[in-house]
DNA sequence: ATTTTGAATTTTGCATGCAAAATTTTGTAT
DNA sequence: ATACAAAATTTTGCATGCAAAATTCAAAAT
């Protein structure tokens, strides 16, 4: 197999200066290879089930197969790929039966961002988190699923972000990032998709009265509604 | 996570026939070395903060500095395992803000577990939880703290499994690791002793109504203030 | 005495080699 | 043909080698 040589990476600049001052440290390999591939089982591009040639993958990414290795263990680590001892790897498969248990965590964690976030978001987080919902509302207005797709998104990151709890927020990033892989998530019913945005302005209102209970405890029910439907969608 | 390993097991028979029966494969290596790092961290053998050479913990644990390495990304991945590119890993520290966080999402997710039992657990599920009380009362009442830790964790872990979600048991049980390594957790005041105590039962009746919001309910309280509790333990 | 510079040493990151296990292929007997 | 057995091939798991980066240590300069 070609070994794939020097480390190279940034293309040379005309910029005599300032490439003395750009960040010295290149990312480990590990580490690219680490995202490359998990953007690749989220975008689909790998499928589920996929069996994964260590050999393969390394003369597609050009790198040996230490890093690669390493890789899938971490992938293996966030419940994207399923390691069989002595015989390889394989892109975790994504049933209707686990995307349901992912959602009813996910509506529990949630339902806790909610919660903490009304009580500790400033007044110029929720005035950001409003203009949001605006943005959304017009989204949804204009029939513009891929923007109100994005920012509805956005709306959730940012909440859970205004929980200021760092292990919430990580913990809810991973638990997304399986969830994602399940592309049918756009395919809301008009019926289902009124009514989300009708619940995010509920939850909204909550948040602003600092009423953390209710916040929570819509945001749950918006969660777990919305977990329904996308199980349905993959089930059927 | 979960790391389908083998099968092995059983410890060596002298029946020699029954030898040639025997699993034949060994489990790998990187996850025995994981394993086994990762008690280490929890037990506090390797205290929060150290500096993890790999060549002398390759000495230590007789294996090379392969498996080693990618043991070290699984426990980063964990969050008990710090990776500073190219100047190695260092334990994870755990801080009494940390601990908080962990906490808050903690109560979350039992509130979740407590609700979801509360509809899915049977019976005789039921009337096990209320034997393992009953056996926690009586080690309360007989000041035995050690089996108390013991058969609470027990309980907690009982109700989780009996959620009948695996998704939420995985992510409980890898914040329950990060959350371990605070052994102050056994030294309770006898008045949160009695307290403690006090909310199973509640808990337990809640469940066996099938009152899952109160259930719920009283389950996120109970650890939040156990966390409380915890947390000013470990910043005093 | 403290800082600085630069070599010597250690340590990390990645590629590769090799044996054992698993898989595939080929050949043989029913 | 089908089923089975054995050899050939592939693939995995782990150890090791080597270059680059980081750290340590020592001598020189302020």
């Amino acid at each position: 197999m070609a070994l794939p040589d020097a480390i190279d990476g940034e293309a040379m600049s005309a910029h005599g200066v300032a490439e003395a001052a750009r960040p010295i440290r290149r990312r480990p390999l590990h580490d690219e290879v680490t995202e490359r591939l998990r953007d690749m089982i989220v975008e689909g591009q790998l499928a589920p089930g996929t069996r994964v040639n260590e050999a393969a993958l390394c003369g597609q990414l050009g790198v040996s197969r230490t890093p690669l290795r390493e890789a899938l263990k971490i992938l293996a680590a966030e419940g994207l790929v399923d390691l069989l001892p002595r015989r390889g790897a394989r892109v975790a498969g994504l049933s209707a039966a686990e995307l349901g248990e992912l959602f009813e965590v996910l509506s529990g964690l949630e339902r806790t961002a909610a919660e903490l976030a009304a009580a500790r978001a400033s007044e110029a987080d929720l005035a950001r988190l409003t203009a949001l919902q605006a943005r959304i509302e017009q989204h949804h207005a204009a029939r513009n699923r891929h923007d109100y797709a994005h920012d509805n998104h956005a709306l959730h990151e940012a909440i859970v972000a205004l929980s200021g709890n760092a292990v919430l927020k990580e913990v809810h990033a991973r638990l997304m990032t399986r969830v994602r892989r399940a592309r049918y998530m756009a395919l809301l019913s008009q019926e289902r998709w009124d009514e989300s945005v009708a619940e995010h302005a509920g939850i909204l209102a909550a948040l602003a009265a600092r009423d953390a209970r209710r916040a929570g405890e819509l945001m749950h029910r918006h969660v777990a509604r919305t977990g329904e439907v996308v199980r349905a969608a993959l089930a059927g």
